[in-house]
DNA sequence: ATAAAAATTTAGACGAGTCTAAAGAAATAA
DNA sequence: TTATTTCTTTAGACTCGTCTAAATTTTTAT
């Protein structure tokens, strides 16, 4: 049996080594789910006793191939439940994240299944982030972080890599959705700022905002 | 903050008391929970600290007003979710029970009144229990158990008491639904067991099978 | 290459929730 | 009313997940 505590830590080694293709060390996990490094270490001892991850002392973790499997099916409920949150229950796309965290943690098997038919097996949740099918496939776009644009590029929003709910609000704010077309006008050199172009509208965001947009070209 | 422990302890002193009317016992208690009666002792210290239950040292517990609103709480969202197990993704009675368990403890008052607005606003759910409103209030019948009925008697099946998956299949087996047209022909008093008549056909059953099920007259 | 800084692990402690065994209180029987 | 049985609480211990402080290893800077 794996505890919550222990999905926890599956999901954050996942999420780290997503972003930086390398090993997770005790600190950005201990960074990632908010605890102290001296707990992160504890947990690796135990999930290395289970076999759910591969680690050295000192050299890092990356997870085994049960931990991975694990994880990837821990991030495919957190995203069919946000997408039936915000597809069924009219939550919009900010609120759903804290409750997904919740619902990810629910065991069965047969509740995942009938709630991926119940929804028309999505592929990406509300967020544009894909969703890994029941034998751990997930699915790929080509799309790119807005920040890496050529200048003068059109092209149009197909997901987040972020999703807290200041920065969806601020999207909202700034009109922009899942599918919305946007145009990169000019990067500016001094700060990495943006100016964009929204439905005839024009805008400027930071790069910050700017890597976490997700767009694919023309 | 509440405990999923404490919640689970609420929910059992909640059921006892329904079916007692009075205070639940150390004993009854650890029974309903399966656990030791020196853990129910121990709990029920802590909850007597957060004033969640009225207790006296070797005289029983009942629920504060404070706990009580929380147990209800608890099984709204217990039955509403094996409503939406049911009604929306197609599983059947006898398997929702467990998974509700887990699904009961998820905290988001949103999220209740949205999934209960989803669902129509029921007021049973797939076993016929009744589920308590948003304030609290718990819709009943004048139904009554199967057993209690005088010879001869007419009536509905309206709901059940008692939500195992083995008890479940069985009645589904005989043909017993919610709804159910039901005769009682006759009652055998050495074992107390039934004679009934379902959808044109004699059946019999026991004495246990009869008193967990509701039966409305006429 | 050595010293200083940063990262990681270990030691020791704590609360929550559980257990078994033993002690104490209440109910029942003689 | 006293003895016995049953119920309940307390004592002491264990696991899980966490913490802070201290020790150790690795990395970085001089
Ligand atoms: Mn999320
Ligand atoms: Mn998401
Ligand atoms: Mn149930
Ligand atoms: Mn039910």
């Amino acid at each position: 049996m794996i505890t919550l505590a222990e999905e926890n830590y599956l999901k954050a080694i996942w999420a780290i080594s997503l972003n930086t293709n390398e090993k997770a060390s005790t600190n950005a996990i201990a960074d990632e789910i908010s605890t102290s490094a001296a707990s992160v270490s504890d947990m690796l001892r135990k999930l290395q006793e289970k076999e759910l991850i591969k680690y050295e002392k000192y050299k890092g973790v990356e997870l085994s191939e049960k931990g991975g499997n694990l994880a990837t099916s821990i991030i495919r409920k957190h995203r069919l439940w946000e997408t039936f949150l915000v597809n069924k229950l009219a939550f919009n796309w900010g609120e759903v994240h804290d409750v997904a965290e919740q619902l990810e943690h629910i065991k069965s098997d047969e509740l995942v299944d009938k709630l991926d038919s119940f929804l028309g097996f999505p592929k990406f949740d509300p967020h544009g982030e894909p969703i890994p099918t029941k034998d751990g496939e997930i699915p790929t776009t080509n799309a790119i972080p807005l920040n890496e644009l050529q200048t003068a590029t059109k092209g149009r929003v197909m997901g987040v890599t972020l999703d807290e709910k200041s920065f969806l609000d601020y999207l909202t704010q700034l009109n922009i959705r899942i599918g919305t077309k946007i145009e990169l006008l000019e990067k500016i050199s001094f700060d990495q700022s943006l100016s964009i172009n929204i439905e005839n509208t024009n805008q400027h965001i930071s790069n910050d905002v700017a890597k976490h947009l997700l767009i694919k070209i023309k």
